[in-house]
This record gives C-alpha cells, sequence and structure tokens, in this order.
DNA sequence: GTTCTAGAAC
DNA sequence: GTTCTAGAAC
C-alpha cells in the first residue's frame, strides 16, 4: 500500500496520475510551466513491500520521499507508472489526501507480469537538473514538456510498445528511417550515454539481447541486414538502442543528418558501447561527432557518393528492390 | 526530434 | 521556372 500525503497550494492541488493521462491538454505550456513552478512538493510513504520508486530511486519500506511535479512514480516493479501533477482545484479544498487511481482492468491485460523473482531494483545515481525558476525558461520551455523528453512519453504508452520486460520496454520508432526501426529504452530513467557506468553494463547487454530478439522475430529478418547502435549526440533524452534495417526505405528519411547518423561513426554499435563500459567504465564520445553529420552522402553498400537525398533515394533502389 | 521556408542550386 | 538544402522555429 502506498500512502500519498499531497501539498498545494489553496488554489490548487497535487493528483497522482497514470503516466499516460494529460490533464494539461487544454492548457498551454507556458500556463502550465508556471503552475508547477508555484505549486510545492508532494510527500508520498512506502509502507508495503513490492518495489516502488520515484524516478527510478528505489523507496524502501517505511521510508519516505518528496515528490516534484514531472517525476515519476512506478508502483509494483515499475508495472505502474504515476506521475504527480497539479491542478486547479475549483473548490480550493486542499485538506485530503488522494489515492492513485487502480489501474482499469484492460490496463492489466495489456502487461506483461515479469518475473518478480530476480529482479533487483536498480539505483538511480543520475540527478536530473534542477529547473531554474526565472521567466525566461518558463517561457522557453526547456525541460517537462519539451520535443527531446517526447520518449520518456512515449515509452509508457501501451500503444506504442511493441515489447516489455521489468528491464526495457521496446517501441517503434515514431519516424522510422527504414522499413524496420525499434527503439529499445530502459525503464531506469537514464539521459545519454554520457551518464553510464560499468554498473550499466548488464543492462545494455540486456538492451543488446532484446534487440537481436526483435531482429529475430522480423519476418524479413533473413533478407534484411540489421544494425544495432546509439547516435553519439542524440537530441531525444532518456538512452535509446536503435535497432534499423539496412534498406533505409522510409519516406522519413529526408536529409543528410538522418543519413549521416546512422551511416557514418555517428551510430556507435551497441556491442562497442558495451566494451566501452567494460574497459573504461564508461562511453566516449569521440569529439567532433556532430561534423560527422555534415559528411557528403555515401552509399553504406558499395560506397558511391550522391549529390542529393532524391538522388540517394533512387541510388538505394537498385540494392533493395521493392 | 520535426516542420517550415528562404534562398541556393540547377 | 523547379528542386533541394540548411537553418530557424517549434
Amino acid at each position: 500500500m502506498i500512502k500519498c500525503l499531497l501539498a498545494g497550494s489553496s488554489a490548487r492541488r497535487a493528483i497522482i496520475v497514470p503516466s499516460d493521462c494529460h490533464i494539461y491538454s487544454q492548457l498551454c505550456w507556458v500556463e502550465v510551466q508556471r503552475r508547477l513552478l508555484k505549486t510545492k512538493n508532494a510527500r508520498g510513504t512506502k509502507l508495503g513491500l513490492n518495489p516502488t520508486s520515484v524516478d527510478s530511486v528505489v523507496i524502501g519500506k517505511g521510508n519516505e520521499v518528496k515528490m516534484k511535479p514531472g517525476q515519476q512514480l512506478l508502483i509494483v516493479n515499475q508495472l505502474f507508472p504515476y506521475t504527480v501533477q497539479y491542478k486547479e482545484d475549483p473548490s480550493g479544498n486542499h485538506s485530503g489526501s488522494k489515492r492513485p487511481r487502480e489501474p482499469s482492468e484492460d490496463r492489466m491485460m495489456d502487461r506483461e507480469v515479469p518475473s518478480t523473482k530476480g529482479t533487483k531494483a536498480a539505483k538511480q545515481t543520475e540527478k536530473e537538473p534542477v529547473q531554474p525558476k526565472n521567466e525566461e525558461t518558463t517561457r522557453n520551455n526547456e525541460s517537462f514538456g519539451h520535443w527531446s523528453q517526447g520518449l520518456k512519453t512515449s515509452m509508457q504508452d501501451p500503444k506504442m510498445q511493441v515489447y516489455k520486460d521489468e528491464k526495457v520496454v521496446v517501441i517503434k520508432d515514431k519516424y522510422p528511417k527504414a522499413r524496420y526501426h525499434w527503439l529499445v529504452l530502459p525503464w531506469q530513467s537514464i539521459s545519454s550515454l554520457r551518464v553510464l557506468r560499468e554498473e550499466h553494463t548488464d543492462l545494455l547487454k540486456h538492451m543488446q539481447k532484446v534487440a537481436d530478439q526483435m531482429v529475430q522475430q522480423c519476418p524479413h529478418a533473413s533478407s534484411l541486414r540489421f544494425r544495432t547502435g546509439y547516435h553519439a549526440i542524440p537530441s531525444m533524452s532518456h538512452v535509446h538502442l536503435h535497432v534499423i534495417s539496412q534498406d533505409f526505405d522510409s519516406p522519413c528519411l529526408k536529409n543528410k543528418k538522418h543519413w549521416n547518423s546512422f551511416t557514418t561513426d555517428y551510430f556507435i554499435e551497441s556491442h562497442d558501447v558495451i566494451q566501452m563500459l567494460e574497459t573504461n567504465g564508461r562511453v566516449t564520445v569521440k569529439e567532433g561527432a556532430s561534423e560527422l553529420l555534415k559528411l557528403p552522402l555515401r552509399c553504406h553498400m558499395c560506397g558511391k557518393e550522391l549529390t542529393t537525398i532524391p538522388a540517394l533515394k533512387e541510388h538505394l533502389k537498385s540494392h533493395f528492390p521493392s
């Protein structure tokens, strides 16, 4: 059982909602951010035995943690994600506490039941940057709700999930750059390759294993080549492993950056990342990686240089007839 | 990350 | 004239 003590100002109250709910969908972002910055923290006390965590930090039995707006509460082996948000309270009543609603039956049905045996809850050491409370940052909307945080939302959406287990979730890339393009994401909040340490090695090996399984179950696995790897400097927050077929036959592949991010050393093989972690305890990205995105368009199959994206796409048809 | 569009390239 | 890219805006 989770006891939630939620604090809010007289005009607002905190609520915990399942992460796929968007209570602010009717409000413009600036207004939402303004409200979040004005509200107080929520407090939750862990009473039971099932592993519960806030932003991947496990709450021990009897312990108490403060939750901030946007933080995620994961109940029972990270099966049920909830996010703390704040909402206008028309009644002005803020005296009571509110329990998170039980997940509905269909929500339960949608989820696989992972084995609790051997499920070690990982300690999360990464700290999210503190949001400076100034008007400029509020206007610029640079944290919660920013486009770069989109994967965090997508990975929680059951409609997007094509596989999940106790450690990772797989979603289809929203803008696939090839016939098959998946992303493997850890449930644990890891912002980027930069924060990876030796203790993440097993997790990354598991991500690799799941990526291999995705390829194996693909109906065209025998005729298509796949690569699994990470972008050196990804645009989207939350570590994600690309699993992508090498046809690059997709209307979403539109520019030089797209092409070079998958066909130059900007794309770092999963095995190389794991090896770096095992030998150095961290992942180093070569300096000047961003310059790789500006390289001339070169066919990854035969090395032929093409001058434009349409010419490249036409050339790719010779390697991958539809 | 995507979308939009000015202006470069043809 | 059209096609395409690159950078700003989101």
